[in-house]
DNA sequence: TTTTCTGCAAACGATTTGCATACAC
DNA sequence: GTGTATGCAAATCGTTTGCAGAAAA
């Protein structure tokens, strides 16, 4: 299994940037943390902090995602609902993300790990010079359960 | 090379749901007509239409670039730059859409033909019983130019 | 003690919406 | 005529920013 980013790993890493380590930055981490495979948003965050009674301000949320998505450590995501969502990378940095399945019926995301892509990265080195560095791969369609209610 | 929309189009899968053939809606489409291959988001549309002396309320636009996509004329595009896109679609609904390699550096995007994802959407079908309709591959990474100016 | 951070409230920009009028059918 | 579409301006909503006080190094 692939490994994830710890509250030692965000304060090497801010230190490496002339950043400081605050309680702040490190509890929206441990959200992250204690919510593996979710995809949460700005108040998404803002929400789970306030329940867990460690409510900031919500523009410091957005400054921290942010700092933490330039990091390395979070990945912005768009799934196209209006706001900005954030998940965990893996620690490793060959491995890519995985993909994400959207049911345009009910809106469900579901993860899907694979890398295909390697060999049409390839060829579109070949092809037109371009050097990708990573790739972001969204497949709409109908999850399991919507194409069994659709044949009623 | 692949066929696009006509305003003949237009006008029939309008009638097939109850809407209206304006001027406004036909002026939006031949804006994407007269620009094949430009990503174009909804104030460039408005820009544009004012260019052509043909200006109609930005919201006519929002309005119609939203119905175009319904009507499955339009394709919508998130580079994350801020606002959506559009571009047309190809008329042949079994042919994917292109891939879009997105330079993190210039910010241009290029297109890629190719497609090499009926392997993998097979593979989401049998692994997960997700029934795929569409994808949307971004590749982010550095354009030719920006790795040669990158190399001083 | 110096610099970076936080929180608040105000600003912002893309998009949406309410409503009266205008137009397609 | 009837119902949908338009245009305008106001509202909305996610996100960003300015600034004064607070906290990390």
């Amino acid at each position: 299994m692939a490994e994830t980013f710890t509250i030692t790993d965000l304060k090497l890493r801010l230190q490496e940037r002339q950043h400081k380590m605050t309680p702040q930055r490190q509890t929206v981490l441990q959200i992250f943390l204690d919510h593996p495979g979710e995809h949460l948003s700005a108040e998404d965050v803002h929400g789970l902090l306030r329940d867990k009674r460690s409510e900031i301000g919500l523009a410091t949320v957005y400054r921290s995602l942010e700092l933490l998505s330039e990091l390395g450590i979070l990945q912005k995501i768009e799934f196209g609902d209006g706001c900005s969502r954030y998940e965990v990378n893996t620690l490793d940095p060959t491995q890519h993300h995985h993909h994400h399945l959207i049911c345009t019926k009910c809106g469900k995301v579901i993860e899907f790990e694979e890398d295909l892509l390697d060999d049409l990265e390839r060829d579109i080195k070949t092809k037109t010079g371009f050097s990708v560095q990573d790739h972001q791969v969204k497949f709409f369609g109908l999850c399991k359960e919507c194409q069994a209610a659709g044949e009623n």
